[in-house]
DNA sequence: GTAGGGTTAG
């Protein structure tokens, strides 16, 4: 099944490229500083000593330090806190480190736990090189002290290097890895790109562990299941699976991450099952996996059925899982059970709003989004790019580009968050949907990062929409010659040739992919009703009560064209003959899922309808007024926004 | 209350 609510694809561009940013709205004092984030502030009324907030704990225990007379001990009890933190700060612990030089903690004497201490804490800020200096600088080190290195590079994504310390581990430490190098070693792999270091991480690593004896440890396992799951070799996982101690619920968290990696949704759903029938108790890992897979596949209904079962499971409610159940309801649809997890969950933290403002972004709530993100200032949380990213997101989908422009144009004048490319992509997305191609074309060529071709692809679907088929040609040109069998290419500049009504070109388009062998995507829809999911193709007769499902179709369509619904031939496939051209379109599978849905729930039920592709424009209409006749809502979720149709509107605005 | 492990959320 393919991806949902991918989020934009991006690129940038430099700072005289933009558009004047508007004047003020009101949105400038919501702008985080990041600046005041990371010094750690000085009181004084304790003397200029460290009082800086990392967790209430280190909190207390920094304050007993400079009571008290210290310890070694406190001090790596205080470094092991510290490092605990959300986002541990480098320069905590580097005010830390610098009073355990003053007192003399390391100096001469058995001083390696409270160094690993440190250097933990240095990893765990994701600045290896910072660990490197305390590693270096130590007399003695043990695998303790070598682990920890290795994990600092590991998940920092300096994978290369992590791996030089593994090898040096042996040879030069004359340390033997234990059952937790190699977890150390393969941390934080489905995270990023490991480029040519995998061959050497997959099968070499895996020998290495056989070797050691380890195979059978539940995190040594769990290490190789995430690493192989990393490469989508589904099928090495399921041997590693097979070989550890499979009745420790962390290789089968792992196991259900994996299936999910792999676009295998199913086989995470049954190992689920599988779990649950083998009386092996979930722990919140797998809860958030399975919110997050019920979400991508929207099925509302297990969703709930996860739900209910983490409430009997669970007690202590974990920050990462319930913001995966937040995105869960939203992703099926239902942004006000989404609203009730977020305002129920006692642990708000970043994610969790970054998390809402996504949502309402994604189902037209632009206001509501800004809102959040005030509420989010005021607490003290402190916004990150993915904030802005998802803010930024939320406009675009709803067409304000003024305030879009604003904060971007705010972020371009700061240091706080940099743009990424993301930034830059969902801002070029933006100009061109609001016909500005000219500044999109503009915004893409002096920004300082290479255009990829989801973001040509972007601009050449908006030339679609505005009829700028000048640009639209010359970029479908350059995605043809950089990737001559992507489909989505010539699917949209055929859109174009067809929105202006030249169906010869269109049809031309056509049959150069049939001689090239190119396939597009097949579109699908699909409801679920009671605990069945019901899929629906394009034209699709497959279903067992498909006669009726036709029947009512056509009923509805003449409905709808007397309430004054007109079909818009222009969204009819590229290849049909004009006189089959309407009749094409009322076989879209959006409507024969609505169709359906419409014979198999009671009237005046809430529809959530899925589909695999963008809504076809002649459907976003004809479901408009599917609202307005059934006095049905509608709740339409494609792969790039939710529609919540009703009364015969739209939340989008018929801006998509 | 002296140091190190895995899987998750945007």
């Amino acid at each position: 099944m393919p991806p949902f609510l991918p989020h934009p694809t991006a690129c940038a561009t430099n700072s005289t490229s933009r558009p004047a940013p508007p004047a003020a709205c009101g949105l400038l004092d919501a702008i985080p500083r990041r600046n005041t984030k990371l010094e750690p502030r000085r009181s004084r009324r304790q003397g200029g000593r460290i009082t800086t907030s990392c967790s209430s704990y280190t909190m207390s225990a920094a304050q007993d330090l400079i009571a008290d007379a210290p310890t070694p001990r406190a001090f790596s009890a205080l470094f092991k806190a510290a490092s605990s933190a959300a986002s541990p700060s480098p320069y905590l612990g580097a005010q830390l480190h610098a009073q355990a030089v003053v007192r003399g903690f390391l100096g001469d004497g058995d001083n390696t736990i409270l160094y690993t201490a440190i250097l933990n804490f240095y990893a765990s800020c994701r600045e290896p090189d910072l660990a490197r200096q305390v590693f270096d600088a130590m007399a003695r080190r043990n695998a303790v002290t070598w682990n920890t290195l290795i994990k600092g590079y590991a998940q920092a994504g300096r994978r290369e290097e992590a791996l030089k310390f593994f090898r040096d581990m042996r040879r030069q430490g004359h340390v033997a890895p234990d059952k937790y190098t190699f977890p150390a070693l393969m941390s934080g792999i489905g995270r990023e790109h490991c480029g040519g270091c995998m061959q050497e991480l997959g099968g070499a690593t895996h020998a290495q562990v056989i070797k050691s004896g380890l195979h059978n440890d539940p995190f040594v396992g769990a290490s190789l299941v995430s690493m192989y799951a990393a490469t989508g070799a589904l099928e090495d996982v399921k041997l590693v699976f097979d070989d550890v101690d499979t009745l420790d619920p962390v290789v089968w968290s792992s196991m259900i991450s994996a299936y999910d990696n792999c676009k295998e949704e199913e086989g995470a759903l049954l190992t689920f099952y599988d779990m649950l029938c083998r009386d092996i108790k979930p722990r919140q890992f797998v809860y958030s996996s399975m919110f997050a897979i019920c979400g991508s596949m929207s099925l509302l209904e297990m969703g709930r059925q996860v739900h209910a079962h983490s409430l009997k499971n669970i007690n202590d409610k974990d920050a990462a899982m319930t913001n995966a159940l937040l995105t869960m309801y939203s992703d099926c649809g239902c942004i006000n059970y989404a609203w009730r997890v977020f305002n129920s969950n006692n642990i708000v933290d970043v994610i969790s709003y970054n998390s809402m403002i996504l949502a309402l972004g994604q189902h037209g709530s632009p206001k509501e989004a800004i809102e959040l993100f005030r509420q989010m200032k005021f607490s003290g949380l402190v916004p990150d790019e993915v904030t802005l990213l998802n803010l930024l997101s939320a406009f675009n989908h709803a067409g304000l580009v003024h305030e879009g422009l604003h904060i971007f144009g705010y972020m371009l004048e700061t240091e706080d968050v940099k743009p990424t490319y993301q930034h830059y992509a969902c801002v070029i997305d933006m100009l061109a949907r609001s016909g500005e191609i000219k500044e999109a074309m503009k915004t893409i060529i002096e920004m300082p990062f290479e255009a990829e071709t989801p973001l040509w692809r972007i601009v050449l679907g908006a030339c679609s929409k505005h009829h700028d088929i000048g640009t639209g040609l010359k970029i479908a040109e350059m995605l043809f010659e950089m990737e001559p069998y992507e489909a989505t290419n010539y699917i949209l500049l055929g859109n174009i040739y067809t929105r202006l009504g030249r169906w010869t070109e269109a049809e031309n388009i056509r049959s150069v992919m049939d001689k090239r062998g190119i396939y597009s995507d097949d579109a699908f829809s699909w409801i679920e009703i009671g605990r069945m999911t019901h899929r629906f193709g394009v034209a699709d007769r497959s279903h067992p009560i498909s006669e009726e499902i036709y029947r009512n179709l056509d009923r509805l369509i003449g409905s709808i064209k007397a309430a004054g619904y007109v079909p818009d031939v222009s969204f009819a496939a590229h290849n049909i003959e004009k006189d089959r051209r309407e009749e094409s379109l009322h076989y879209h599978c959006e409507k024969l899922a609505f169709a359906f849905g419409d014979l198999a729930s009671s009237s005046g039920d809430t529809l959530r309808i899925m589909k695999n592709l963008r809504v076809c424009g002649d459907c976003h209409s004809a479901y408009k007024y599917f609202s307005l006749i059934t006095g049905r809502k509608i709740i339409l979720r494609d792969n790039h926004r939710f529609h919540h149709f009703n009364n015969g509107a739209c939340s989008c605005g018929d801006y998509w």
